[in-house]
DNA sequence: GTCTGGCGCTACAAAATCCGTAGCAAAAAT
DNA sequence: ATTTTTGCTACGGATTTTGTAGCGCCAGAC
């Protein structure tokens, strides 16, 4: 084999992560996530909590991670996490810290 | 207070995290922290191990990605974590297990 | 009744972002 | 010197995000 030829990753990363990544990737999904640690909120306060987020892309979020399983909706209470939401919010819960630590 | 009124979230999200969030909500850019595990790789070695990304994003994601201090090109090596990318990327290695149980 | 006010959600055009393809200049390998 | 590899750019079109406005529904107050 030649010898400025990097070789393709090794161990490949898997097809459900990079979909995980891939939704993640847009833009709110986990600060939307992250925002429904808590109690429920509903819609507006979703949104309030969110700043300058417009409802269509709030709607397409939703509807999103509802479709993945990571949230529902309960009439009259609220959005919050399912228990696939829950698990996600706790592996992602230490990036506060990092945050914090890391970036200025 | 009204009854129907939610208040709002009574401890806000800190700011550094949400400058974090939306830069990690955009997309391809937790991809390439996550490619970057293991040896370095340079430009095309990075856009071949996350498949479909055009030059362009990628060109800004790693624009990005270095400002933030995340990232670093070693001349003649490529591409790496910086310490504080390499402790992102332990905070979100777990993301891995938890797609393999909860994403279908 | 009707009048609020909150609810989830939609419409629509402008702006920003992303994609796909092609290719460049410099450095390194041959 | 010629080829290959490198990081990176150009550019037009497709997609996504934004911002503002407002809809239909429903529960409670008058």
């Amino acid at each position: 084999m030649p010898k400025g030829i990097q070789t393709i990753r090794e161990t490949p990363t898997s097809a459900t992560l990079a979909l995980a990544l891939d939704h993640f990737g847009r833009r709110w999904a986990m600060r939307v996530i992250w925002e429904l640690r808590g109690e429920p909120l509903n819609f507006r306060a979703l949104r309030a909590a969110c700043g300058g987020i417009s409802p269509s892309v709030m709607q397409a979020r939703l509807h999103q991670l509802r479709e993945l399983g990571l949230i529902e909706l309960i009439p009259g209470l609220g959005y919050r996490h399912t228990a696939a939401g829950q698990q996600l919010f706790r592996v992602v819960a230490p990036l506060a810290d990092w945050a914090d630590k890391y970036l200025k």
